[in-house]
DNA sequence: GTCTATAAAATGATAGAC
DNA sequence: GTCTATCATTTTATAGAC
């Protein structure tokens, strides 16, 4: 019994299937053999699309660049005021962390696996969208809650993807939610510090 | 020609070389066999130190959060005000992280395959050593700049290690210094209006 | 105790039948 | 195109000489 499929979607399978394998044991044991026995196929199947272990591991993280973590925008931001929108957000994100925390340590690996393979930007990368990521979910705080941005978009995205990438971390490694949450108010704080009516002049 | 030398000292060398693979090549490819050849021991010597690769690598992770890092408490503080005092400590291991990536880098791997690896709190104990390293500079720094904390210092240094992490995330990620800097600059500011001056009551 | 030689298992990749 | 069988290499771990 032979299953054709178009190569495309084998493709797809493979890569989903590396997903899982990775968020259940880890980049390190994400070998070929676990891949296809994760995805139920043949081993010799896999040298037919792609053609180098490394090369479904480059899928991987292009995959999960694209469409991870962009659950987040589907957060629901409370709007009563930027520091509300704030923690509304990083504790959506907390609840995400303490419902799969294999899922953001899989990314977290995938991210120093790509900086230590690749010389070329594939975390770069990864973090790009990252970034761009955020910086439309505060632009969206901002209408949300009528107010402007006192400083930079840009910089501020890159702090706020800092301060998540750090609570994820120290999450990870003691599990203390609470915690989590104390450090996602702090900066709730901080960054309501840097917004202004959306009316206001430039510095007021 | 034989070379009679305490266990314990093989054992020593043979962690220190495998802390220089891992920051050279990552924990992916720190095999027994890349270790005893950093260390310039026969293979067999290896085996008879510790048990299994894993072991190795429980006895890195062990040494490793006790002596990194701690080079932050040399530091020169600028003792100006608090937010001078987060600033320069921040920038201090900004300069750190931009001369020695592949430690900081190490370092992560590290957590995160300890994290992955063993059921115990290896992980757990690791941070929980940064947290405490950073409480206690964090209360020197209140003493130099001759102020208080309105808020409770592990929770403050909580914070401050996931800044921390998360800078070194996104800066290993694009290597944008002065993008990490900004950032930086962004939380002493937001430490700063956590502090109140040495004498002041609990709530100003 | 120290080292060389080798076993045993795992892994990436390919050959070749169908 | 698809899959089974196998190769070549790497790696952990051990056996056994000295």
């Amino acid at each position: 019994m032979i299953r054709r499929i178009p190569p495309g979607q084998r493709r797809d399978e493979l890569v989903a299937a590396a997903v899982r394998v990775i968020a259940r044991s880890g980049v390190a044991k994400t070998t070929t053999r676990a891949v296809v026995a994760e995805a139920d196929m043949p081993l010799g199947a896999f040298h037919y699309i792609f053609g180098s272990h490394d090369e479904l591991m480059r899928a991987v993280i292009e995959t999960v660049t694209d469409d991870e973590r962009l659950v987040a925008e589907a957060a629901s931001i409370d709007a009563t005021s930027v520091e509300a929108a704030i923690l509304s957000g990083l504790n959506a994100y907390i609840d995400l962390l303490v419902a799969e925390p294999e899922r953001e340590l899989a990314l977290l690996e995938l991210g120093l696996f790509a900086r230590r393979q690749s010389a070329d930007g594939l975390m770069r990368s990864q973090w790009q969208t990252y970034f761009e990521t955020v910086a439309g979910l505060l632009q969206y705080a901002a209408v949300l809650t009528g107010t402007r941005w006192a400083s930079p978009l840009d910089e501020l995205a890159r702090t706020l993807i800092a301060v998540v990438d750090g609570i994820t971390i120290g999450w990870l490694a003691d599990h203390d939610t609470a915690a989590a949450r104390r450090t996602a108010a702090f900066v709730a704080v901080a960054f309501a510090a840097h917004s202004r009516p959306a009316s206001s002049p430039t510095w007021s």
